[in-house]
DNA sequence: CGAACCTATTAATGACCGCTTATATAAGTC
DNA sequence: GACTTATATAAGCGGTCATTAATAGGTTCG
């Protein structure tokens, strides 16, 4: 399952939203999106199934609970697809600022070849 | 059809990544599309259309012709989202950059709320 | 140990999405 | 005005994904 297609569920981008402020339980994820979304346990899970398979988020054991946390890479994946259409909001100066994250980003990854990280593969 | 669902396909994530080059005709993206993925004329213009409807372009007739481009501002939206991830992956100095970028950003919109422009609505 | 949790998995169903084929509309060309 | 080119729409089909219901595997605690 390709990154957007993850992100393209409204509940899954939601769970996102909530491991971002902090690693979370299951449990706690489950009591928030059920309340939010009137949508049972296990469907919450299998939300955060997704979630795991598509390096979104990682899990820790913590006796019988379950802690999630984030995990960025898709993530940045998804910030790098986007480099391409910045121009088109961040002209000029804000263009340095964010030449300069990309630079960096670019760095950071192995000097690879920067083509479709993220791409539609046909 | 929120962003990321019209962003989850990759023909239309390679058709937005043909636009942000420059206008293109509809005929030219079909070609280019078919030639890549094997689909038809009307698949493609299905997907041109969504992306219409998404807000993701804007069309421009010119004779018999139809001019497509990228409209940004939802993949503003996107980015905008990415924001409270950046910290994941964007320590220390690239913070700065971004913080200007977001600062800016900030400043362009309606000095507004800033909460959940693209998110996940229970 | 057994009962009460916490979380994940499986199987079945229903909805939606993307594709194709067929066709419509409109513009250029002879 | 007929023919071709350019693009869009309509209808129908197949597949995939989200959900639920039922269940299973662990963990804590009395």
């Amino acid at each position: 399952m390709h990154a957007f297609d993850v992100l393209g569920d409204p509940v899954r981008r939601r769970i996102l939203e909530l491991l971002a402020e902090g690693e979370m339980t299951s449990g706690a994820v489950s009591s928030v999106i059920q309340e939010e979304f009137g949508i049972s346990q296990p469907a919450v899970s299998q939300h955060l199934r997704v979630l795991r398979d598509g390096g979104f988020a990682t899990v820790r054991p913590q006796g019988a609970r379950r802690l999630y946390a984030v995990n960025p890479e898709p993530l940045r994946d998804v910030d790098a697809w986007l480099d391409r259409f910045r121009g088109f909001w961040a002209p000029r100066l804000d263009a340095l600022a964010t030449e300069l994250a990309r630079g960096r980003r670019e760095r950071r990854r192995n000097g690879s070849d920067h083509r479709d990280e993220t791409g539609s593969d046909p």
